[in-house]
DNA sequence: TTGCTTGCAAATGATTTGCACTGCT
DNA sequence: AGCAGTGCAAATCATTTGCAAGCAA
C-alpha cells in the first residue's frame, strides 16, 4: 500500500510538471488525505491536516484540478467535495449521496451495465452534436442514519 | 398544449396547497417560464419575466422546491439551475452538460437501459444500507459551439 | 536575485434574510 | 384588522484574490 501510494505521488508529480507546477509539501499532504478517504469537503480536508491554511487548501486544490489530479464534485450541500481523479485511482465509480447528511460514498457498477450505458450515452451525445467527455451518475437516497 | 399547461398549473396548485401555500401570480409566472424552457439559471429566469425581483424569484423557487414542484440542479457553473420536477412533467430524463458554456439539455435514454440501471442501482443502494430515492445522470461533454 | 508557494486579511458574488409595504380575506 | 406575498437593502458564507513574507534554484 505504501508502494501504490508512492506510485500515486509520482503520477501526480508528472501531471503537475506538465503544467509547470511544483509538487509541494502542501499538495502532497492534500493528495495523501484524499487518497485515504472518500470525497471530502474542504473543512473535512482541513480537519485531517495540520498547519494548512484554508486559502492554501483552496488554492492547492485549484492547482491539482487544473492538472487533472483532482476532481471537484458538487451536490446540494454547502461545501463542494474533492476527490482524486479517476485517471489516478484507475477505478471508474459513481456516488451514493445521502439527502440527509450529504455524505458521499464511492460505488461501482457491473461492467456490462457501464458498457451498455457508455454506448447509449455516446449515441445521445452525438445526436445533440456534443463531443462526449464522460458521465457522472449520482444515486440519491438516505443513509441508515438519516433514513 | 394550452390544455396541458392548465393541467400543470392545477398540479402545482395542488402541491402548494398541501403545504399551506398559495399559488400566486409570481409563482405561476415562474412555473410558466420553466415549463417553456429547459433548466434555467436564476438570471435566465429573470430575463424571461417582467417585474420580478431577484429575491422574490429565489424565495419563490424555495417554495416551489419545498412543495416538490421544482428541482434545483447544480453543476460547476456559477449559478444553479432550476427545472420542473419530473412528477410534473412525467418524463424521466437526464442532463447533457456542456463543460464550456454550461448549457444543460434534457435527454432521455432507452427504456431498457433505464430498467437495467434502476435494478442495478437498487442493489447497490441496498448493499450500503441506503433507501433509494432516485438517480441523476449527467453526460459531460462539449456542445458544437464550445468543442 | 528571481520566481513560486504560503497565509493572513480583505474582496467577491450567489443566495438568504430583515423589515416595511401592499394586497387579499 | 390580520396574514401572506413582495421587493429593497443588508447580511451571510463558500470561495477567490491582493499582498507581503519565506523559501528554493
Amino acid at each position: 500500500m505504501n508502494g501504490s501510494r508512492e506510485g500515486l505521488h509520482e503520477a501526480v508529480r508528472h501531471l503537475l510538471m506538465r503544467e509547470g507546477n511544483v509538487y509541494t509539501a502542501n499538495l502532497k499532504t492534500m493528495v495523501d488525505v484524499l487518497a485515504g478517504d472518500g470525497p471530502l469537503t474542504l473543512p473535512e480536508l482541513l480537519d485531517r491536516t495540520e498547519e494548512l491554511a484554508q486559502s492554501s487548501a483552496y488554492r492547492g486544490l485549484g492547482v491539482l484540478i487544473e492538472a487533472g489530479a483532482v476532481r471537484r464534485i458538487v451536490h446540494d450541500s454547502d461545501h463542494a467535495r474533492y476527490e482524486l481523479d479517476e485517471q489516478l485511482t484507475g477505478h471508474h465509480h459513481h456516488h451514493l449521496v445521502c439527502a440527509g447528511c450529504g455524505v458521499v460514498i464511492d460505488v461501482e457498477l457491473p461492467t456490462e451495465i457501464e458498457h451498455l450505458l457508455d454506448r447509449s450515452l455516446d449515441a445521445v451525445a452525438q445526436s445533440h452534436g456534443f463531443v462526449l467527455d464522460g458521465h457522472d451518475l449520482d444515486i440519491r437516497g438516505r443513509c441508515c442514519n438519516c433514513a
